[in-house]
DNA sequence: AGTTCCATGTAACCCGTTACATGATTAC
DNA sequence: GTAATCATGTAACGGGTTACATGGAACT
């Protein structure tokens, strides 16, 4: 439900026709936040017209329909403003998932910074984009807003403080596991490598 | 195809049945990066199974079936590895996409201080767990683990910070838009009423 | 005249979640 | 003996993604 949420959202920063909600999800500043793909964005409309909680206004000549929010619609987004919001676990993030396997999998050091070499360089364009964003900035920016920037902002910067650090670890000597008294790092080697040795065998 | 080579990936940690990568997706540490719900594993060990990434070998008297990586398996691993992976955008942070909305939708702030106060306690919850988690090791922790937990209380820790700067300022006086050339923060406050109004007025 | 952008929709598919279902073993 | 835990599965449902489909307006 959090989508027709987002979208009763968007339509209280301003009134927005269907296109409208798809290019700021796509290329705007939600795309940081919300949800990444609109193809349903005018079902969802449909559907909150239906439920009376948007109402849509044909203007210009390409009939494009603006939608606004109704009173039931305010109350509605009031009303989820209220709710209890989840804590944002699992963090779904694909590389410090890989590094969770990495030394079992025993895969190169060198491929690993590869990849946060390149993750250093996202999270710059990242900042970029934002710094960019909320220069030329069209619509006004609130107090609140300003706080969810700010956070967006922070957490940036100190990811590239670990990723930096991370890497001048990496680029040094690898480390022995501190405690490993049940040499279970062996045993994790040794299981690949039977489970790899023995098809090498069967190959030959 | 994430979840099957997470699951590939705890596997690779050590040998688990269904059940142990239940506990540990529910419970357990992974349960901080990895996808949430894992009713869908043992069709996934099935599948896994049918692809030849893992075998089963029964064990014990409780018929529990304890898979380990294949050859095949262990490369198709050590190969997602290698892929480059998605930049973890969009946050799905609802609490943050709310703030977003706050001001529009005209909200209390004490109501949003509520919402922070209840996260930083979430917050602090999380990285007591990782500290417990780490203190009682049963699992070795290499040096690739050690960068993944001390990446993620960075960012609780950075996160808290920002939480208690916010809860701060949101305690003090309401700040107006500092560049609203526009009045659009104007225009959207009478959008409201006017919604609103009207529906008092079709209610009298 | 052709390309790009504006603009709105539909339908099939994938995949994960939820709920349902079952039964053995251990602990109290 | 009965409750909790261990252990493995199936089936329906829901929701989002992808791809498909269409057409007018503006720009070059």
């Amino acid at each position: 439900m959090a989508i027709e949420h987002s979208i009763l959202g968007m339509i209280s920063l301003r009134p927005c026709s269907g296109y409208d909600l798809k290019v700021e999800f796509e290329k705007g500043a939600a795309t940081l936040l919300a949800a990444s793909s609109f193809g349903s964005i005018y079902p969802h409309l449909k559907r909150l017209e239906q439920d009376d909680l948007i109402e849509a206004q044909e203007e210009g000549r390409r009939h494009k329909k603006v939608y606004e929010l109704t009173a039931k619609g305010w109350q509605e987004l009031a009303n989820w403003l209220e709710q209890a919001s989840e804590y944002p676990v699992p963090m779904r993030d694909e590389l410090l998932l890989k590094m969770l396997f990495w030394g079992s999998a025993g895969k190169e050091r060198t491929t690993l910074i590869e990849q946060l070499r390149t993750r250093r360089e996202e999270s710059l364009d990242l900042l970029n984009f934002i710094a960019e964003w909320q220069r030329n900035g069209t619509a006004f920016v609130d107090e609140y807003n300003e706080l969810v920037f700010s956070y967006i902002r922070m957490r940036l910067e100190s990811e590239l403080t670990w990723i930096t650090q991370s890497i001048t670890q990496l680029e040094g000597p690898a480390q022995l596991p501190p405690q490993d008294s049940q040499w279970l790092s062996v045993v994790q080697k040794a299981r690949r490598k039977k489970a790899l040795g023995e098809e090498q065998a069967s190959m030959e």
